[in-house]
DNA sequence: GGAATCCTTTGATAATTATCAAAATCGATC
DNA sequence: GATCGATTTTGATAATTATCAAAGGATTCC
């Protein structure tokens, strides 16, 4: 049982077959830093589990890049707006650092739904666990300050710092970077 | 065939004993203007789908009402944060006009998951349905002003204006509502 | 090790939006 | 149709944050 699978047996236990019928549609791969896993006007038709690794999805906002979130290890990520219309996404997905991915091919997997009703359920699972995930951002945005948010990024994933350029964090954060650096360095209102 | 299980069959084809199973958890109610369906700190254990009315779900910032989103005909209102995880929730449900729910009770629901895969097809159906509208919204704020914003809620509610207090509007857009009020009036920057 | 490049910080200014207060408008009621 | 209360608009000011420009640090590459 390799790592993603194993993974996903957490989450539901996989009999036999269906993790066999999941491992066939699924692509191991090894890839360098700057990797383009998706562009966006592309269709994307994989999600993308990080064994380990970074990964940030992003989109051009008046031609400047916008961070929308960052993955990393065990971690789902993708586009998931394209993945489920089949529409060109307006995310990208870039690979941050030397990362490890699992990447299952979406497209395939409705025979697997057909054949295999625990793995309809470990769908339903998955795309619940991230639908909380999205409404925390929401609330992120909603309830907290920059400064807040900043603080919780931090404590998701303490070394971000030093992984990550910070006009790429500014802007997931929703600031400028010079706001960011203004915020780091103490200022207060 | 009521008029909830007929909107659930439009999505996934139905069996005549699954539509049963799900009927035997689903309440008919008609609610008047005022109603509370939840308040922030309760658990949320039913899920409302809106045969007419309108619906808003707000949360509480520095002791004002901030509304989340408004739910009108043929759409899923709920608590998705606590009705998925069992904890309280930070919304409040509030119905804004004599409505006409199918409420749902969730927590009745896993049963009827394991005895009609289907049903769970359906489940994960919605709740990626629901996703794409949150995600949707996220990209509402990140990609458009407030001016937009509240051109795509105009186009989405058209008389919401004549339906909402404006305040409430403002704070769903995230601006103040003297802010709101320039707008409309054509402040030009 | 030093030049060149990239990234971050700092300073000054401008734009955006909130806040507070008051005036105007709307709506329901008698 | 006049009045009271609620809602919306308008005006003035203040706070927040962005933008632009320049300086300072760090990193890479030969």
């Amino acid at each position: 049982m390799n790592y993603f699978i194993n993974y996903l047996d957490q989450i539901v236990a996989l009999t036999e077959e269906s993790a066999a019928a999941i491992d066939e549609i699924t692509i191991y791969r090894s890839l360098p830093k700057h990797t383009s896993l998706l562009q966006n006007g592309d269709v994307c038709k994989e999600f993308h589990f990080l064994e380990k690794g970074l990964a940030r999805v992003f989109y051009y906002k008046d031609g400047k890049e916008v961070t929308a979130w960052f993955a990393s290890a065990n971690q789902i990520v993708s586009a998931i707006d394209s993945l489920f219309t089949g529409k060109p996404s307006l995310y990208n997905i870039e690979i941050l650092e030397e990362t490890s991915v699992w990447s299952l091919q979406y497209h395939k997997i409705e025979p697997v739904f057909e054949k295999h009703p625990i793995v309809e359920r470990l769908g339903r699972l998955l795309i619940t666990q991230n639908y909380l995930l999205l409404d925390e951002r929401m609330k992120l945005f909603a309830f907290c300050t920059a400064e807040e948010r900043y603080e919780r990024l931090l404590l998701q994933i303490p070394d971000i710092l030093q992984r990550v350029k910070l006009g790429q964090i500014a802007s997931y954060l929703g600031i400028s970077q010079e706001h960011l650096s203004r915020i780091r360095a103490g200022y207060k209102k």
